[in-house]
DNA sequence: GAGCACTGC
């Protein structure tokens, strides 16, 4: 810690900061920027008049390195110093420096939007350009303002444009502190490869013959990519060990691999053995693998991007930007001198490249972003002309516009209403916060909460549902419900009851190929979004799980009513002939149940007339993942609302107008939702991962 | 008859 570069510009940080209200630190990997500045600022007597608040990107970052200041200081962690993520609290009264995610910066900040009781904020890793990030940089230019006398930020980053930020921040000074990196030495290929999986491997084997001991990390772009990878070179290397090669053990890295797999190269390796580890970006930033002396950069990234004229997500490899290129170069050099083998030519690199990654702002559905700024009522800022630091195109800001009208969170002069500002308040997706509102009013909040909750843990949930993957189960079928022919949402609902009725029982979840750490996360999601509804409602409504309702047929109307009104920016109409269907935007798209829907059809093989959907995904085609039948009656009013809508209006007006919907609570008993302790399930995670890949070798 | 990079409230 002692000799960490930044503690030599101490004096010019704090001289800088005191003089101006704005800084911008510009510090590499190693600099000490996210433990020392805090502690400075502390000592330098900062923490009198208010709590310096140091935000992270990632939960993971914001508990360690919570944990080494408050080792640093000497103190106990969730005392003098603490941290606050999603679920988890540990500050006190006493807490002087304070670790957050964003996220939960711009969730205080909808409460006290001055954030009083912070003296500094520091936004660390802002070159990640995270969303909230990017929204929390436009808060604070304003935040200044209002706050001249008694707030500090400091933005930090490791390679962001310095230039850009201090532009603008009308021009804040910016300070370089340098990183601890050792050089690495770049070499590029002549051109480009055919195929950067062959050279890839190639380029693996020639460094494990040729280069002087220490680990190789190699960057693909998606699991496949990277299985296929691990299976040649292991292959290879059996090859060429009865030659005089040293040992080698290669290491898939990717986020759907089970935790104790993705732990294992955090061990070392064992003597004279060299490690490949075959990693996805999240080697980039969210894990360090200590030793790699040796980077093989592919030059690609696999990136999901939202399309705003059409509604759609797609999933597509792309390359990369300079940043990213130099992020991954940087990982070479961490415990001594490095090299990094680039799979292009220079000159795409110096010609080719974008210097930064399209921020995710530009990349994203704004819907959520827009509506949190309305509910802000910054009356002195047009939410359209909302000072970013690279601001979305206006057919986003326009698509956004025209989702939260169609879902009532906004009149149609654009103006937030009563709806709107209690949608803002809960940590979901508009459509799923205009469910809950309406299920409210139908009676049936429970049954939306938990599909709500089961939503916001997706992928992680269902490994292989499929009904092929069941029938090719060598165990017991499985007892899974399927939605009763409604659809996905009813499904998920199905799943969390019966669960429910287990008393939660972790072995139900593995018989079922669920996975446990889903699961507890979405009782968590349940639990927090019950106490927020409960605290909108004065604690008056009914959150309680179905406890065995004994309804022989149940038709789930009420609910699929509350997801038709919730979804109505997510409407699609079936063709007439056949399956396909379209969907009843502003700008009408032919799509298709995804293959994985319960989605049942009727005797004549047709699908219903009318369908919501979750997500609009394009992949090989474009899909609507998770749908949900609706009924045409509940239709006609959104057909109506689409004819009327006027976007010139939606985004020119800022006057105040009526309020038409209003929630009403209901008065009915309630009953705490227990809270259980997360358990691990590494085994059914690893379990799941090995049946899902013996069942595709089995298909070819 | 498809397949999913990474985060987060």
């Amino acid at each position: 810690m002692a000799n960490l570069p930044i503690l030599q510009f101490e004096e010019k940080i704090l001289d800088t900061v005191e003089r101006n209200p704005v800084v911008v630190i510009i510090g590499e990997t190693g600099s000490g920027k996210s433990t020392q500045l805090s502690q400075m600022l502390h000592k330098r007597g900062y923490t009198k008049s208010g709590i310096i608040a140091v935000t992270q990107p990632r939960r993971v970052a914001a508990v360690s390195v919570s944990r080494r200041v408050a080792q640093e200081l000497g103190v106990r962690l969730g005392e003098e110093v603490g941290y606050a993520i999603r679920f988890e609290d540990r500050t006190s009264e006493k807490t002087r420096i304070k670790y957050l995610t964003d996220g939960v910066l711009l969730r205080e900040s909808l409460t006290n939007p001055e954030l009083n009781q912070y003296s500094v904020i520091i936004l660390d890793e802002a070159h990640e350009r995270s969303l909230n990030t990017d929204i929390l940089l436009g808060l604070m230019k304003r935040l200044v303002k209002i706050r001249t006398s008694n707030l500090k930020v400091l933005i930090t980053s490791a390679t962001l444009d310095g230039e850009k930020v201090s532009r603008f921040f009308s021009n804040c000074p910016v300070l370089n502190v340098p990183g601890k990196l050792f050089p690495v030495e770049i070499l590029y290929s002549t051109e480009r490869p055919s195929s950067y999986l062959e050279a890839s491997l190639k380029t693996a084997i020639d460094i494990h013959v040729r280069e002087p001991e220490g680990d190789v990390l190699i960057f693909m772009t998606g699991q496949d990519d990277i299985e296929k990878l691990v299976l040649k070179l292991e292959e290879r290397i059996q090859r060429l060990e009865e030659g005089s090669c040293m040992d080698a053990i290669v290491l898939p890295l990717h986020g759907s691999l089970p935790p104790e797999m993705q732990v294992r190269v955090f061990s070392p390796p064992p003597l004279n053995c060299r490690r490949f580890i075959v990693a996805t970006n999240i080697a980039e930033t969210s894990l360090t693998v200590d030793g790699v002396v040796y980077v093989i950069d592919s030059g690609y990234v696999k990136q999901r991007q939202y399309n705003p004229s059409t509604g759609m997500y797609s999933l597509d490899v792309v390359q990369i930007s300079r940043v990213q290129a130099d992020q991954r170069a940087g990982r070479a050099g961490r415990t001594r001198p490095g090299k990094c083998y680039r799979l292009y030519p220079s000159m795409v690199y110096h010609d080719e490249l974008l210097d930064a990654t399209v921020p995710e702002i530009q990349r994203s559905s704004l819907a959520g972003s827009v509506l949190y700024l309305k509910s802000l009522d910054l009356t002195d800022i047009d939410i359209l002309k909302f000072d970013l630091l690279d601001p979305p195109s206006s057919e986003s800001l326009e698509d956004a516009l025209k989702q939260l009208y169609l879902i009532d969170a906004i009149d149609e002069n654009g103006s937030i209403t009563r709806v709107g500002r209690t949608m803002a308040e809960l940590p979901l997706e508009p459509s799923l916060s205009r469910t809950l509102m309406e299920a409210n009013e139908c009676g049936c909040l429970s049954q939306a909460l938990t599909v709500a909750a089961m939503l916001s843990a997706e992928t992680t949930l269902l490994p292989g549902r499929s009904k092929s993957n069941e029938k090719k189960r060598k165990h017991a079928p499985s007892e899974l419900p399927d939605g009763s022919g409604w659809g996905d949402h009813i499904q998920l609902l199905q799943i969390y009851e019966h669960w429910d009725q287990t008393d939660y029982d972790i072995d139900w979840c593995k018989d079922n190929s669920l996975q446990v750490r889903g699961m507890m996360f979405v009782k968590d999601v349940r639990k927090q979004l019950c106490q927020i509804m409960q605290k909108i409602g004065n604690g008056s409504l009914d959150v309680r799980t179905n406890e065995r309702r004994k309804e022989s047929r149940q038709d789930y109307r009420n609910l699929r009513k509350a997801l038709c009104v919730g979804y109505a920016n997510q409407l699609a109409e079936r063709m007439i002939r056949h399956n396909g269907y379209r969907t009843s935007g502003f700008k009408s798209q032919l799509v298709q149940v995804h293959p994985s829907s319960v989605l049942r059809a009727d005797e004549e093989g047709m699908l219903p007339n009318y369908v919501v959907y979750h997500e609009l995904i394009a992949t090989s085609r474009p899909y609507m993942r998770n749908v949900c039948t609706v009924e045409m009656p509940w239709v006609a009013p959104i057909l109506k609302k689409l004819e009327k809508l006027n976007i010139k209006k939606l985004s020119g007006g800022s006057s105040h107008s009526e309020e038409r919907i209003e929630v009403e609570n209901i008065n009915l008993p309630k009953k705490e939702v227990d809270v259980a302790v997360p358990t691990d399930d590494r085994d059914s995670r690893v379990q799941a991962a090995r049946e899902r890949f013996l069942a595709r070798k089995a298909n070819r």
